[in-house]
RNA sequence: GCGGAUAUGGCGAAAUUGGCAGACGCACUAGACUUAGGAUCUAGCGGGCAACCAUGGGGGUUCAAGUCCCUCUAUCCGCACCA
């Protein structure tokens, strides 16, 4: 073969390395290890879209150029394959999701081999293969059968939880459990009366304190999917997938108790060299702030209500108490004259959906109690409101309220007129329009806090509050325990049964347990999860979530086919974390955070050796596709000026090829369909009039040709036979021209071909709605995947977010077919000679050595595809055909372009695989010049060039420079003050 | 509202520690070969006749600023009544 057929070559080398199992991971191993990982996806029906695989080529690249620097690489790839989609789809269809599942799998998996990835496949993990889920399962158990000790701040065996009981009760650690349920359900007992309970009512205690613990939960239902879904999974009141309304619901659900982890989850940040965004969204999410717990008595009663504040120094301005409609003490402490009031506003919060609540943030709503509390400083009786911007979840579900200094309360007190006391200075105005920064400023009207700094302030009446006995300071997380159980069929079954309605783990012994058959996957009549319906199931009902397989696959990729152990002692030991990890930034407080809690869990229990399980994390940019619109209008119709007619009036077209024919467009049902320059004029009064029958639709990118970026040219055959857009189309184009597809009637004169209908183009995320999904096998068929894999490296930065734009893809080709030139002529003699190279070669080739190295070290893809293009080419104007530095250069590429790198070293008579070369080693001496041309500047401004040779120091080059008669009389020989010499780059003379 | 990021030709973008801004590719223009091809090759391609002016706007530090500091503006993303 002498010319570059890339579909014929890559075919050829996939098989090869498949067959010569070319990536196997060697294990055990002396050499140096590498792991690299990408985040595996869902195998969805629509397969891959040119988007997904950007990161994995990425990987590729370095998986690839770390063996070749002598790495043992760990370059592994997986399906997440537990999964709603397939769930929903066997719901329809009766079909079981592992078929749907195993079919996408195979999809995929055509289509990642179709790239020539150098996966080691014989570790595939299946987060819903048995073999892989019973150690899911596993994990579970574990964590069950452990529970957090603040005290040593890390898990440990219930046992040892067990021995303190028995020794000391649990006073000393009533709080141990962490979360809220915890906190507040558990009585405090003493060794003796541990003794005297049963030992069911032992192991109920035990219940409370474990990591994965059964509690009742406010949770997310969403009735139309029939499951719980997790906060994260619900966005704006609605599901993430789907999206159907979410209300809230007590349920009684598996948590897990990630809250005990809360600091260190944020502590450890610090170790891990990850994207800042992403860390600042955890720190986010797990939310901790610094406060204040205080308890206000209240007014004739022994109930006392307890609030945390962050701001316990603004105590003198608290005007009004404000508890959540859910708070317990709602109903003991309503006065009997305003009980009706109040159930009236719980039972209007408690019917506002979760959404309609956040929609509305700005509505203030709320109620009088009519009960008042006691200022625990001053005295000062404060009126007890409920008001639904309280959250019940979030700290003690009450709050101290400050008009002066907290928006929110301002206009709270507004609304019902409550009264304000300004503890700050410029706090007397309204605050919600004056500048006014409530964390700075001097205190006011607050006793001994005058005059002293907000953080002072602070500070000193957390002292003081301790002092008096009535709060003391606390940390305070937003974050939840995670909820762990879903109503659903397609997860992993919870290794749990239930005796006396308690719940009991099973033994490792026991694990897997498998998924049972059912005749149907939704639901039962009864409300029941779908695992209800199997015959002679005595477990628990629930299955995990999505997120449990995927917490810990990246352990499992170290020894995927062991049935003893999670994986052995010594693949962790060797493999010990991922160097470099690649997905998505979506997945920053969902996965991103549920592993690293794994890991710290699987850590305290000795299983793991690293605090953090991936170094360095790279979130990849997300490739948009690029959709193509057109306008259709079905009320009022547009003419060529711009005004608007009924489509009735506008009057009539002509058909036939010779006119003859007239017909009214009403009496058609056509649809009219606008060109983009045509409906460029009328877009503003389109977006004037919003309630207007427009709406832009999107047409299949494939029957549109680009034009611009703004536009694209359809091809209106294709378009007028696709009955999706009606059976017969009115298109109206730039000058008034009518088309149908039935009759081809023109209005007014015939269309004169071509006149092109433009269509908008649009950025947006890809999706089969849109008809903009780009897939990699019809790339690979056109350019082949080389082509391919470069390109999408070309794009751009890596973690930036571009659209996918192919235009510039030919650059990229013709640069492939540049490289085959180095080695045949364009008539397909081989031109590769033998012998030494000459320097200048050499100096282009470790000049290219040089920057692929610190291009990949740095991750920095995009650049290198450039690298390559200017080596090619002064290879080319040099007309080196060198078989030396040909050699290397095929290594340097075989990490971005495998297949023809592959292909050409075998042409050069090498009978192992590129894969086995070395990393050519980079040579500074070749990158030594005789002569350097120094620019000179004087004062900053470009002036001169001269040239020094090679051995010149700086010092000797400013002397040169100084005396230099063009310098002198460029600096009109007045003596400069400074010269400033920077090796091998540029000489700047100060006046 | 809070937090984070980004801003460089017609377009995607380079510029690693401040050191000749616009590499490389696309598009475009002209020419060559051929002559209906979306092929290949050569040259040009930020603005300005020029000196010079140009990295979203304004200010600062420096011999030297896309890069550092202050400030304003626009766009994107995340969280969102978190007390």
């Amino acid at each position: 073969m002498t010319e570059y057929r890339p579909q014929e070559i890559e075919k050829k080398w996939q098989a090869f390395w498949k067959q010569n199992q070319t990536f196997k991971t060697e294990f055990p191993s002396q050499k140096p290890k590498y792991y690299v990982l990408d985040m595996f996806p869902y195998p969805s029906g629509a397969g891959l879209h040119v988007g997904h695989p950007l990161g994995y080529i990425a990987t590729d690249i370095v998986a690839r150029y770390k063996r070749l620097k002598g790495y043992n690489v760990l370059h592994p790839m997986g399906y997440d394959s537990f999964g709603l989609p397939a769930e929903q789809y066997a719901v329809q269809t009766g079909q079981h999701p592992a078929v749907t599942t195993e079919n996408n799998i195979n999809r995929y998996r055509e289509q990642m081999d179709n790239i020539g990835f150098s996966y080691d496949w014989s570790r595939e993990v299946r987060t819903s293969d048995p073999t892989y889920y019973k150690w899911t399962q596993w994990i579970f158990i574990q964590l069950f059968n452990h529970w957090y000790n603040r005290i040593s701040d890390k898990a440990e065996p219930i046992e040892t939880l067990i021995a303190i009981f028995e020794k000391d009760g649990n006073k000393k650690y009533s709080a141990i459990g962490g979360g809220a349920a915890c906190d507040a359900d558990i009585e405090i007992f003493t060794a003796d009366q541990w003794y005297k309970y049963s030992d069911k009512e032992k192991y109920a205690i035990t219940l409370k304190y474990r990591l994965a613990y059964q509690s009742n939960s406010i949770v997310n239902w969403c009735p139309q999917l029939g499951t719980v879904l997790a906060n994260e999974e619900v966005k704006d009141g609605v599901s993430e997938r789907g999206g159907y309304p979410v209300i809230r619901k007590e349920m009684p659900q598996w948590s897990l108790r990630i809250t005990a982890y809360a600091d260190r989850l944020i502590n450890d940040l610090d170790l891990v060299d990850w994207p800042d965004p992403i860390k600042e969204q955890q720190r986010n999410w797990i939310g901790k702030s610094k406060g204040c717990m205080l308890e206000f008595k209240i007014q004739n009663s022994d109930a006392k209500i307890e609030v945390f504040t962050t701001r316990v120094d603004t105590i003198y301005g608290v005007t009004y108490l404000t508890l959540a409609p859910e708070h317990e003490l709602v109903d003991q402490i309503t006065t009997p004259d305003q009980k009706e009031n109040i159930a009236k506003y719980i039972l209007y919060a408690k019917n506002k959906s979760e959404r309609d609540r956040q929609a509305d943030v700005k509505t203030v709503t709320g109620a009088f109690t009519g009960a008042y509390a006691i200022n625990p400083l001053n005295g000062a009786l404060i009126p007890i409101w409920i008001g639904e911007y309280v959250l019940a979840g979030y700290g003690t579900g009450a709050v101290m309220a400050v008009p002066s200094s907290d928006t929110r309360d301002y206009a709270f007190a507004k609304h019902f007129n409550l009264p304000i006391i300004a503890v700050q200075e410029g706090s007397h105005t309204d605050i919600t329009k004056e500048d006014f920064d409530p964390k700075a400023g001097t205190m006011i009207n607050s006793d001994f806090l005058n005059g002293m700094a907000v953080p002072q302030a602070l500070e000193a009446m957390t002292r003081k509050v301790e002092e008096l006995g009535v709060g003391y300071g606390k940390y305070n997380y937003k974050i939840r325990d995670a909820i762990f159980s879903r109503q659903r069929y397609w997860g992993e079954p919870i290794p749990v049964f239930y005796k006396d309605g308690m719940p009991y783990v099973l033994k490792e012994s026991e694990l897997p347990l498998e998924l049972p058959k059912i005749d149907a996957y939704k639901p039962t009549e009864t409300g029941e999860p779908p695992l209800a319906r199997a015959e002679g199931w005595k477990y628990e009902t629930s299955t995990m979530p999505g997120w449990a397989g995927s917490s810990w696959y990246f352990i499992r990729y170290m020894d995927n086919t062991n049935d003893k152990e999670f994986a052995s002692k010594e693949a962790i030991d060797y493999w010990q974390e991922v160097d470099l990890y690649l997905g998505g930034s979506e997945h920053a407080t969902g996965h991103l955070l549920y592993s690293r809690f794994w890991q710290k869990f699987l850590y305290d229990l000795g299983k793991v050796k690293t605090k953090e399980y991936a170094k360095k994390l790279i979130n990849q940019g997300m490739i948009s596709g690029v959709s193509q619109k057109i306008l259709t209008v079905s009320g009022p119709i547009f003419d060529n000026d711009g005004s608007k007619k009924s489509i009735h009036e506008t009057n009539t077209i002509y058909t036939g090829h010779n006119n003859e024919q007239v017909i009214t467009i009403g009496d058609m049902t056509a649809s009219v369909y606008y060109s983009y320059d045509y409906f460029s004029k009328i877009e503003d009064y389109i977006s004037q009039n919003p309630d207007k029958n427009y709406r832009l639709i999107p047409v299949n990118i494939n029957i549109v040709s680009n034009n611009d970026f703004n536009t694209g040219i359809l091809d209106i055959n294709e378009f007028l036979k696709d009955e999706n857009y009606g059976k017969n189309k009115v298109l109206i184009v730039k000058n008034g021209y009518w088309k149908n597809s039935k009759f081809h009637l023109f209005k007014d004169e015939p269309i004169s071909d071509p006149i092109p209908f433009l269509t908008k183009s649009e950025v947006e995320k890809m999706s089969k709605s849109k008809f903009n999904v780009v897939n990699p096998d019809d790339v690979i068929n056109q350019y082949g995947a080389d082509t391919l894999r470069l390109f999408e490296m070309f794009l751009g930065p890596l973690e930036m977010s571009k659209p996918w734009n192919t235009a510039s893809i030919s650059g990229v080709s013709r640069f492939l077919r540049n490289v085959w030139r180095l080695f045949y002529d364009d008539k397909g003699n081989w031109v590769v000679t033998e012998g030494n190279p000459d320097e200048k070669s050499l100096r282009i080739l470790h000049k290219t050595i040089k920057k692929i190295e610190e291009d990949i070290e740095r991750f920095s893809f995009n650049t290198s595809v450039s690298t390559f293009m200017v080596c090619v080419n002064e290879l080319n104007d040099l007309k080196c055909h060198n078989k030396q530095v040909l050699s290397d250069l095929l290594i340097l590429m075989t990490s971005y372009a495998p297949h023809i790198t592959e292909e050409l070293w075998s042409k050069l008579g090498n009978t192992k695989s590129i894969a086995y070369a070395t990393f050519p080693t980079f040579n500074p001496d070749y990158l030594v010049e005789n002569s350097y041309e120094y620019p000179i500047s004087i004062n900053g401004k470009l002036r001169h060039k001269m040239s020094f040779s090679l051995d010149t120091l700086p010092a000797d080059v400013e002397k040169e420079v100084l005396a230099s008669q063009e310098i002198v009389k460029w600096t009109e020989g007045k003596a400069p003050k400074k010269v400033i010499v920077v090796p091998g780059r540029i000489v700047n003379i100060v006046l």
